[in-house]
DNA sequence: GAAAAAACTTGAACAGCCTCATTTTTGTAG
DNA sequence: CTACAAAAATGAGGCTGTTCAAGTTTTTTC
């Protein structure tokens, strides 16, 4: 069934993929251009086009690699969360956080959310916005998690409140790539001192 | 003191400006070429970019004329906000929201938000980054105005409590242009379900 | 007022992303 | 094995943002 035809494909679209990896890290996103991405790959500049639809598409199948795993890793966490409500938030945050530079440079980081936020209707914009959303929906489940634990109040709907937390640890996160003299560590700092009073406000009152 | 040269100076850059705001809305922001934009101010492209640094730039300048006018217009409800927390902080934010097509597409502002995220450390970027911070500090602003009022409570931080609000209507505007099909009134809904249970979080408790 | 200097404008040339007509490779039928 | 069809690879050329050496206009100097 797989003929040598089949073979050739994937073997090309895996080696463009790796030298985008590569020199994307290396060289920086911007300064990487098709033709020596091309080379590097072992196909002419035409064939790239034929396998990603432009030179972004290349930077979201790398970032789509990143946020693929760090979910995986997430859904630990979500099943079962540390004790206390802030520790739980946290420590999914923190995950996500410590993970995020492993493939990725700040620099692709940023072009893959602007190309997120500037074509949003192309395959690639939506690639993105769908692995928003799965982390979303993890930080939702969290909270659905700690509820049913009974740490976090009950008439707390987790939809708005994990979306309300989705948003800030996002946010912060863009503010992270966005300064490339920022640690990782002042990161965690930041997102810490934003949900230390919320997880208060939403915790079982007792404390 | 001001000579012919001054005068056609500011002139030029009027025009430039003025072409821009101009074509940006009427054939979006990519299909409008450098050369479309000089033909339109009377000048050669290379003067364009004596005045401006890049085509980026010319977008960011418009984006900075709007922000201005509605960090003016906020500033009224700062002062004397409507009662009720929850009214308060959406009239601010409705205020934001309703005003922010006068001038700009949402193409206008997918590209700005973009630029600002993708080239951070240029002066483009930050002058993005000083709108965000005013809106940021006007928000802030506001609840520190409710809590001097008695509605919110005095043990509330303003500074934390001012960003998260901020993200969060941030973040749904970014949403909001991302998607051209999303209404004014859809986003103000979704504004407004996601502060309503933080406005009684916040509140003084008796109501 | 002429000459020199300074400031500014200009558009041709350049760089890099992307397209597409052509060529090459692979699969299939007789 | 040959002929044909389908699929894919190729790279020269188009397009547009950006640069910069040469030319032009304004200001200053004497």
């Amino acid at each position: 069934m797989t003929g040598l035809r089949d073979r050739q494909k994937a073997d090309r679209e895996r080696r463009i993929l790796h030298a985008a990896v590569t020199l994307f890290r290396d060289r920086g996103y911007r300064a990487v251009r098709l033709e020596d991405l091309a080379d590097r790959a072992d196909v002419s500049v035409g064939t790239v086009y034929n396998y990603y639809h432009a030179k972004g598409d290349i930077l979201i199948a790398t970032v789509a690699l990143e946020v693929e795993e760090v979910v995986a890793m997430g859904q630990g966490i979500v099943e079962d969360p540390p004790r206390g409500v802030e520790a739980a938030i946290l420590a999914l945050i923190h995950q996500y956080y410590d993970h995020s530079l492993k493939y990725l440079s700040k620099e692709m980081w940023r072009t893959a959310m602007a190309i997120s936020i500037e074509a949003p209707d192309t395959p690639n914009g939506r690639r993105y916005a769908d692995l928003d959303d799965k982390l979303r929906g993890q930080v939702i489940a969290l909270i659905a998690r700690l509820r049913d634990r009974g740490e976090v109040r009950p008439r707390i709907d987790p939809v708005p409140l994990g979306e309300l937390i989705f948003n800030n640890l996002n946010m912060a996160f863009i503010e992270f790539v966005k300064n490339d003299a920022m640690t990782l560590e002042e990161l965690r700092r930041s997102i810490a001192a934003q949900m230390r009073p919320l997880a208060r406000m939403i915790a079982m009152e007792d404390a």
